[in-house]
DNA sequence: CCGGATCCTGCACGATACTG
DNA sequence: CAGTATCGTGCAGGATCCGG
């Protein structure tokens, strides 16, 4: 079994939470996980709501880099009206500690 | 003792979250944070060595930033040449369970 | 050795209009 | 309802020089 060694784009090594930052890093895709994978399957336009300040083109697209990573699923009814819902993969689960980790320490810090 | 809720500019309601990504986000924090956290006490060009990748403005900054918040201790010896230590405050310690997680995932994941 | 000051660039993110 | 397309913009992040 070879080693996978994580590098960036200079050969460089770089640790692990690079690499957890590089797929869950930036502004939004954490609170939707959270909300996601402890409020339950929501709809388009639930998670809107629960995601007060996202924009339309922000909320697609990191739904969208989400399922391409396979962390949350996508399913698609073809119904009148449309009808598409989220809900998180078991690869997403394993996310659960990290997100527990950081709504803890937000609510202890925060008050 | 009155009830801190956390809003953002327009008044709307914050997850808990959102309230962390505020204080650790970015590109850099966290990464320089489990260095001091689990390699102990760090030197200015220790942690340079540590961060492959990163300038010098940023971790000057970085650094600066995370003082501010009370999560890094700065220790200055007045010697020459200069000497200025950096090692993690107890407030820093407490997210202490979102490095674990975030690095293990990563390890996990990354491969 | 440890930074601050300045200037600059690119991309993350946003506003808005349109569509099946 | 659940998105795309297009066009902008601000700030995170970077390069470089200067100073104690």
């Amino acid at each position: 079994m070879t080693e996978e060694i994580q590098v960036d784009d200079n050969g460089k090594l770089k640790c692990s939470i690079e690499y957890t930052l590089n797929k869950v890093g930036g502004k939004w895709k954490l609170v939707i996980l959270w909300h996601i994978t402890f409020d339950g399957t929501q709809r388009y336009n639930e998670l809107r709501r629960l995601l007060p300040g996202i924009t339309h083109k922000m909320l697609s697209q990191q739904l969208k880099e989400l399922e391409q990573e396979g962390l949350i699923i996508r399913t698609q009814y073809n119904e009148m009206p449309p009808k598409v819902e989220y809900s998180i993969s078991e690869r997403g689960l394993t996310l659960k500690p990290i997100l527990e980790a950081m709504h803890e320490w937000g609510t202890v810090q925060g008050g």
